[in-house]
RNA sequence: GUGGACAUAGCUCAGCUGGUAGAGCCCUGGAUUGUGGUUCCAGUUGUCGCGGGUUCGACUCCCGUUGUCCACCCCA
C-alpha cells in the first residue's frame, strides 16, 4: 500500500470505536448534568487568535502549530487547544451581552505538531468545559468538581488534585522580577536548561526535575499574590474543603499557556507514566480583553480523551451490553437476495436491527458470522424455503429452527421479542 | 527539537556468528454435496519498512531515510 496515515494520527474503528462512543456519550451526559451545553467551533482559526491568546513564547505557538496559508494567503492554524476559539465564538456572537454565566462544553480533535509518545498524538481529542462571565471562586470550585466527576464516572481512583494560583497582571510581573533576581544569584547551581529558562521563562524552572534542591531556595508565588488573588485563592480552598474535595497545593504548578490567571489546577493519575496529567485547567480572566473584547472573567479545563480512554480501569467500561444486531439473515442462494432484503426492511420497519449476508459464502461461514454478530435469530432463505414460501428461523441459543411463512415472519420475531430482546 | 530501542504474513511473533523465510491466530476449502459457537485434515499467506553500500551471496553487517515505541523539552 502506498499510503500511510500521517505521523501521530490514528484510525479508530471496531471495539475501540465502541469505547469512544460510550465514553463520549457519558461525558456529554455529565456535562449536561452540570448545566453545560455543547459548542462546536471550527477546527481551524485565524493564526493570530492562538498567537495572541496562547502566547508567542509558549511552546505551543513557537513549535507545535499546524499553520498553513489558504488560497487568499490568509494564515490559518489547526486548533491546538479550544479555549481561545470558544472565547472568540463567545465574543463574536455577542453572547457576553446576555449577562450571567455562560457554560459551554466541547469535544473534538485538536492538533499539535509534537513528537508522538505514549498518550500523545498530533491529532488528539479533548473534552473541555468553559464557564464564562463570573469571577466568583464558586465557579472555580464547580469546574474542579466537574472535572473530578468526569474521572469518577469512569471508575478512576486515587486521583490527585493539584492546585495553585498563578496571580494576575497586578502581582505576577513583580513576582517574576524577584524570581529572576533570585535565580541569577544561584548561578551554576542551575542545570543548563534552567539557566536558559531563568531568562526566557522563569516560571518554568519550577517544572524542572533536576533542580529540586534549587527550587527550595526560590520565592514562591503563593507568598507573593496581591490581596485580590490571595482572597480568591483562600475562598476557593475553603469552598473545596466544604465540598469535601481534597487537593494538594502545589506552588510549583505553572501552566504553559500565557492566558492563565489566578487558579491553575491539574488532575493527576499516579501510575500513568510520563503522561500522568489527565486534565488541566485554570482561570483566564484576561483572555477576553486580549481578544479585543470587554473584561470577561472565565475558567475552564480540558481533558485529553486518549489519555482518559487508555487509563480507564479495566472493569469500569462495560462493552458487553451492546449487542450489535438482533437478527442475521443468511442467504445460501444469492439469487434470493432481493427477497431477503425485502424481508429485512420489513423487520427493520418493525424496529429490529438485521444484517443481511450478501457474500454468497458457504452456509457454514454465514452461520459462523451470524454467531459472531451476536444475533439471537438467524433467518435462512434458500431453495427449500422459497419452494414453501417461507424462511427458516434458527434460534442461535438453542440451535432449534422452524419454517415460518413469509407473511408471519415479523409476527414470529415479535413474539420472541419478550424473551430475546428485553 | 534531543536521546535510546525497534521495524519479518491481515494480527502476535520466531529466524543462532551473512547461504534469498517459519509458528500460532485469522482467512479459504474439506470431513458435514445448505447449518455456528468444539474437533480434525488441507491450502493461501510476504517487494523480511524504504533507498543505498559491503559481499560470490544480505532478513541478517554498515550508512541514510521513513515509521513505531520509550524518555526529555512541553503538554492533554
Amino acid at each position: 500500500m502506498r499510503f500511510k496515515r500521517p505521523r501521530g494520527t490514528q484510525d479508530i474503528f471496531g471495539d475501540r470505536m465502541d469505547r469512544w462512543n460510550i465514553m463520549e456519550k457519558r461525558l456529554i451526559e455529565l456535562a449536561a448534568r452540570f448545566g453545560y451545553t455543547e459548542i462546536r467551533t471550527p477546527v481551524f482559526e485565524v493564526s493570530d487568535l492562538f498567537i495572541r491568546a496562547v502566547g508567542e513564547g509558549s511552546d505551543i505557538v513557537s513549535k507545535e502549530m499546524y499553520t498553513f496559508r489558504d488560497k487568499k494567503k490568509r494564515s490559518l492554524t489547526l486548533r491546538p487547544e479550544n479555549t481561545a476559539p470558544v472565547m472568540r465564538a463567545f465574543l463574536e456572537n455577542g453572547l457576553h451581552r446576555r449577562g450571567g454565566i455562560t457554560r459551554f462544553f466541547y469535544i473534538g480533535p485538536m492538533f499539535r505538531y509534537d513528537r508522538p509518545q505514549a498518550g500523545r498524538f498530533r491529532q488528539f481529542h479533548q473534552f473541555g468545559v468553559e464557564a464564562l462571565g463570573s469571577s466568583n471562586p464558586g465557579i472555580d470550585a464547580e469546574i474542579i468538581d466537574l472535572s473530578l466527576e468526569v474521572y469518577k464516572a469512569f471508575g478512576f481512583r486515587g486521583l490527585e488534585v493539584r492546585l495553585n494560583s498563578v496571580g494576575c497582571p497586578k502581582c505576577r510581573p513583580s513576582f517574576i522580577e524577584t524570581l529572576q533576581s533570585s535565580l541569577s544569584g544561584l548561578g551554576k547551581e542551575l542545570c543548563d536548561a534552567c539557566s536558559e529558562r531563568a531568562v526566557t521563562n522563569p516560571l518554568r524552572v519550577f517544572d524542572c526535575k533536576d533542580c529540586d534542591d534549587v527550587k527550595k531556595k526560590l520565592p514562591v508565588i503563593t507568598d507573593n499574590l496581591c490581596d485580590e488573588c490571595m482572597m480568591h485563592f483562600k475562598e476557593l480552598q475553603s469552598l473545596l474543603t466544604d465540598m469535601r474535595i481534597s487537593f494538594v497545593i502545589d506552588p510549583l504548578l505553572v501552566r504553559g499557556l500565557d492566558y492563565y490567571t489566578k487558579t491553575a489546577f491539574e488532575i493527576l493519575h499516579p501510575g500513568a507514566g510520563a503522561q500522568n496529567a489527565l486534565c488541566g485547567g485554570g482561570r483566564y480572566d484576561g483572555l477576553a480583553e486580549d481578544c479585543g473584547g470587554p473584561f470577561i472573567p472565565a475558567i475552564g479545563f480540558s481533558s485529553g480523551l486518549e489519555r482518559l480512554l487508555d487509563n480507564i480501569p479495566d472493569d469500569a467500561l462495560d462493552l458487553s451490553t451492546g449487542r450489535k444486531t438482533d437478527l442475521f439473515f443468511a442467504v445460501p442462494d444469492q439469487e434470493f437476495c432481493a427477497k431477503a432484503m425485502n424481508l429485512a426492511s420489513e423487520l427493520r420497519g418493525a424496529g429490529f436491527s438485521i444484517e443481511v449476508e450478501l457474500s454468497g459464502r458457504a452456509m457454514k461461514k454465514q452461520l459462523k458470522t451470524a454467531s459472531e454478530s451476536g444475533a439471537c435469530y438467524t433467518l435462512i432463505l434458500g431453495n427449500d424455503e422459497m419452494e414453501k414460501d417461507g424462511v427458516t428461523i434458527k434460534d442461535m441459543e438453542t440451535g432449534g429452527q422452524v419454517l415460518v411463512p413469509f407473511d408471519e415472519v415479523v409476527r414470529y420475531i415479535k413474539r420472541g421479542r419478550k424473551e430475546k430482546f428485553e
